[in-house]
DNA sequence: CAAAGTCAAATACTGCGGTCACTTAAATTT
DNA sequence: AAATTTAAGTGACCGCAGTATTTGACTTTG
């Protein structure tokens, strides 16, 4: 089934004028001072329109911050084979980090995160998602090093990885509510680093 | 200066009605569900008399969310003398989630903590207030650690308190974004064990 | 190929947080 | 005690996210 008609071509058009629309826009103005209405007049479409392929304005950025987990894999092919477990999630929250504050940029990551607490979401935000691909590669990671006796084995390794995230997270929220001064590549090194050696033996 | 003239008594008690009204139709229907008509209303006063008193609807919430810095001390006095700093730390915490969970609720965390992330605000949100009662507890609970040589020396006290306080809103915003089956209390006690962990010799 | 069904898109509308120009009465000054 | 200032309170209004209802072009079916 699912067969490309062109009716269904037309509306995946729509769909991508809107994202890219939204992106451009949002990135110029920011988020707050962009209207949906804004969005579908440069697109030409009505209000009603942009709500057939979005739920909310959050939609855009939400879509957006999903692409990420598409580029692990290449986050992960800069990291060494021969390093310890907990340094290859050290190297790789660190690229990740870059990636969020001179890529993504912390408006969109601000949208995602408060989106993420809102309740009219039923089920759980993606962020909260455990099937995320980022939270796959944490816990090959973690896995490997309970395996090499480098962490200790009080915790399991969803439990383990639940925490390592967690710093993630716990640092990018303080990301956000705090002014300008604080440096999120810094930040997360530093957090992740004693974490880690609070789980090694 | 600044007499209580019956203007201002007046004026007070406008604003302790609208608070507490506040307070319960939020209890009752959940944030997202009161309007600030139906407070006003139910006050007998018009919309514009409640933001002379209030900022923004999140502010009856983060009002009472202030005075939890007020009860700070109760919870010290729980906490003995003679135990480690560290022990010190967790107990303060544990009394405090369990408080949060059973007096304050969910969903008015969830408030504030939503409000925090807001462009709106241009000085920092209370709850990144550095001179925040929380702050200056642990701040002491670390210095202690860090005097009697339990915690190592590379970080400085703020950086380490920083930390440490970093757990707690970690650990918050996961429950807050996590389903159901998220304990905070027993969380917040793994994740600031092992960030203890982490930092002592 | 014509009737039936589907769904992207359009438009008018609702609900609500927040604002603004104004009123009024109390407080202060002269 | 009259004149002036101050600020609590009013209520109509606005901006904007999101919704309900309808339309009509395209697709499917018999």
């Amino acid at each position: 089934m699912s067969r490309m008609t062109a009716r269904k071509l037309k509306a995946l058009e729509t769909k991508k004028a809107l994202l890219e629309t939204g992106l451009e826009l949002f990135h110029k103005k920011g988020f707050d001072n962009v209207t949906v209405d804004e969005i579908v007049k440069s697109c030409h479409v009505s209000k009603g329109a942009f709500y057939v392929h979005f739920n909310t304005k959050y939609d855009i950025f939400n879509e957006k911050f999903k692409d990420i987990d598409n580029f692990y894999s290449t986050f992960q092919q800069g990291i060494p084979k021969n390093i310890k477990a907990s340094e290859k999630i050290l190297m790789f929250y660190e690229a990740q980090m870059i990636y969020l504050r001179d890529e993504l940029g912390k408006d969109l990551i601000r949208t995602v995160y408060m989106n993420a607490m809102s309740l009219t979401i039923n089920k759980n935000h993606y962020l909260a998602d455990p099937d995320r691909n980022l939270y796959k590669v944490i816990n090959s990671f973690v896995q490997e090093g309970i395996e090499n006796n480098e962490f200790k084995g009080g915790l399991t390794t969803e439990e383990a990885s639940a925490l390592i995230t967690r710093c993630m997270r716990g640092t990018i929220y303080d990301w956000i509510i705090f002014g300008e001064e604080f440096d999120v590549v810094q930040e997360m090194t530093t957090f992740t680093t004693t974490v880690l050696n609070g789980l090694k033996r």
